[in-house]
DNA sequence: AATCATTTTGTAAGTGCTTTCAAATTTTAC
DNA sequence: GTAAAATTTGAAAGCACTTACAAAATGATT
């Protein structure tokens, strides 16, 4: 069943057939009709090979991702797919893990498969040295790149994202007001929304007037748990607290948990706050307050910029996204609602 | 760049360095290292929609699912993608939602793409209705088929799953020997599996000498609040129950949101067990005792079963996979351990 | 009705690979 | 050293589509 099929039956030839299913201007109202009417008889379906010989792409968008299984990242992939299935773009997923060579190889194996743009999901895509980004560039020499929650500038690289530093200088802030002068905060990556992230908490203690703690930054492993035990050595090592800020609500959960333990009462004893507002928030208890960095917002985002860049537009390679924090039972910031 | 250039550089037909591409045994070692080299050399990589249109197949697995953002899925979609992977395979994803004219029209999307098999994430993709599978028959008619946790007997859809109805069967029981003795049922789903793990809890409910009671068996919302209130709606309307088990971890959470507000105690006055052991199991306070299905297993074995198929060997259509009640803190079973 | 412009259609040459079949080369056996 | 067998190689015909270009059909103009 191919295009020589449809054409005898409808008595045309391949060349006409073609056209109606590319959507060419040059056809007849009778002739497309007819040839729509053949196909669907036949339900014939073009052989995707095919026509990607002839067209040289197949509207498929490359997705990289550390771990599709992270409540996070597992919405961005969500949110990109269906997002992109609007425009009739299809997804090819690939799970990288955090070594380099990995997402080298999972990069080339996508452009290998022609795929129209590749997306990367999560700023750990970006090296912290600007030479070991270069497999990036390359990408971006043959393909549009697209960042979430990342940025670098370069002429093919396109960059959704949350102002993280804004958000957790916003946030620390409010904890500072709040009467909090011990603020612990948790990370696990130092990716580049890691640092953002990281100089958001350093600016906001600096900027209201206290004194930088090395021991009050606990770099931890993204599981709650370990986290949990992390804070508690810390605790028994003499350090001080009285409110926690955490890179991802993963390792908030662990905080609670910490608090749990060690008799504290939240927020009274202890404040916290998470990030991204991930299913996890409201499943602790107390539900957790978190920052949320409109996830679904910059998906959309991204693959409007990505459609704009495939329709020969000139697109900004940066855009960024507003955040809001959720308040929920794990602080009590005073009720200034107007 | 194509296979002229490296053939004309290396001094050998096209045919050989298709070959050597293909790992034909048919390949002096002298010019296969003479090939390879020169394609190293020349960065060359074959075009995948030529090779697609030779071989008819482009080593691609079309992954249908629900909603990949919900923690169950998201987690099968991994390790589906991490397993195939390791083959070579490359998986489309695709998320249709609930609706059936969506099942349909992202399955012939994914046949037009010509993948070489389709996975269905969840028994949510078989229809009640016999004759409302056809699409999936149709399917079936051209690809190799796989169902995770779901089962209907067709000559070429495989399914792997956990015996759910056993499992809740089990728990159940064991909820009854621990004095419980109105058990509160909580689903969302009346797919397969949910029917499965329904009839569990319905058989160990009479095997016990109890009385099936309609109302302690309720339909909730997929959404933690929304639980909480149809909980509390029922506790209203007179309904009583000492334990409740749930078809899904974040109905189980929304009952443990429900004892919080009502202030019962947990285990004490409400035992608690949920399905999947998810992240959402260990983040709940008390922390949940859940069903572990080994989703990994199920994923390893939907892919080996893929695997031996491909290969043309004779593959059982069912496989079921053993699961375990992995206890934390919201039930006080005697522990009985050897 | 004849000419020209415009629209519509068809022919044929790619697109980059796989694979069959025959030819060339190498190996083995005597 | 030669004939037969086995291995290695290449020429050429697909695979199912796109598209440039030429040809045909239609419509407009006088």
């Amino acid at each position: 069943m191919n295009i020589y099929d449809v054409s005898h039956k409808a008595g045309v030839s391949i060349a006409t057939v073609s056209r109606v299913l590319n959507g060419n201007p040059n056809v007849s109202p009778k002739t497309r009709q007819k040839v729509l009417d053949v196909m669907q008889e036949l339900g014939y379906t073009p052989n995707v090979f095919a026509r990607g010989l002839g067209l040289n792409t197949m509207k498929t968008i490359g997705i990289l991702c550390l771990d599709s299984s992270d409540p996070f990242l597992a919405n961005a992939v969500y949110y990109l797919e269906q997002n992109l299935r609007k425009y009739g773009y299809d997804i090819i997923l690939c799970c990288t893990g955090y070594d380099l060579k990995n997402k080298q190889k999972y990069l080339d194996l996508l452009l290998s498969k022609r795929v129209d743009a590749v997306i990367l999901v999560g700023s750990s895509f970006l090296e912290p040295q600007r030479k070991d980004n270069t497999y990036l560039f390359q990408a971006a020499a043959s393909v549009p790149v697209i960042i979430i929650n990342g940025y670098i500038n370069h002429p093919n690289i396109y960059c959704a994202l949350c102002d993280d530093a804004q958000a957790v200088f916003d946030a620390t802030t409010k904890l500072i007001e709040n009467g909090r002068t011990n603020i612990l905060y948790l990370y696990h990556s130092k990716s580049y929304s890691g640092q953002q992230k990281l100089s958001g908490y350093k600016e906001a203690i600096l900027s209201a007037g206290l004194k930088l703690d090395e021991n009050l930054m606990l770099l931890c492993k993204n599981d709650m748990h370990q986290t949990k035990e992390a804070i508690t050595e810390a605790a028994a090592n003499g350090v001080k607290f009285d409110a926690v800020i955490a890179a991802e609500d993963l390792l908030a959960v662990g905080a609670i948990k910490y608090a749990k333990q060690a008799g504290l009462k939240i927020p009274k004893d202890l404040a916290v706050i998470g990030y991204n507002n991930s299913l996890l928030s409201s499943c602790c208890e107390p539900e957790l307050t978190t920052i949320d960095n409109h996830i679904e917002t910059i998906s959309i985002t991204a693959v409007n910029t990505l459609m704009r860049v495939f329709s020969g537009n000139d697109v900004p390679n940066r855009t960024t996204i507003s955040n809001d924090l959720v308040e929920r039972g794990t602080t009590d910031f005073a009720k200034n609602e107007i």
